[in-house]
DNA sequence: CTCTAGGGCTAGGGTTAA
DNA sequence: TTTAACCCTAGCCCTAGA
């Protein structure tokens, strides 16, 4: 279509999406963006950028691990974030 | 969810679901699956998956209707399946 | 309480832009 | 060629109403 841009995600977005992940779990996609405390960072963003996002960067980790395994470096991925219940 | 799995039909078990379609009828899930003729083929299927997989199935048949119609062709669910009242 | 009907949401394969 | 971003849709979930 005329004018049309790929949307990539920000920093800000992908902390948004971690944590809350964090809080409502990794297939609660709704959810998180109905969530007030993700909302605001994740306004233009919809439920299945939410999905497809977080299975790039499962991808991405799982490109590192051998790296991170070989310098015996482990991931948490909820360890950066505070949330309420 | 942990250990998620999304669980593709195979063609046995779509030709269990249409022939105790033919038998039961449409809506008459728990029947279909409670028939010792179906039931072995659809272990792993609840009611629900039978109704959701019918409807899928009458989904793709619909957009296949204009290429048919097209072609003068119609289709019988039922004539391929020989079953006992 | 159980079962079905139908709307809603997700998972994963597929596609495309860059 | 590679891959992050986006699309398609079968399969699964939620729940009102019978």
């Amino acid at each position: 279509m005329v004018g049309y841009r790929r949307n990539k995600w920000t920093a800000e977005e992908e902390g948004a999406l971690l944590a809350g992940i964090c809080k409502h779990g990794a297939g609660k996609w709704l959810n998180i963006l109905e969530d007030p405390e993700f909302r605001p960072q994740l306004l233009y963003r919809s439920n299945i950028d939410l999905k497809d996002k977080w299975r790039n960067m499962k991808i991405k980790e799982k490109s590192m691990t051998q790296t991170l395994d070989s310098a015996s470096i482990s991931i948490s991925p909820c360890k950066d974030f505070a949330f309420s219940k």
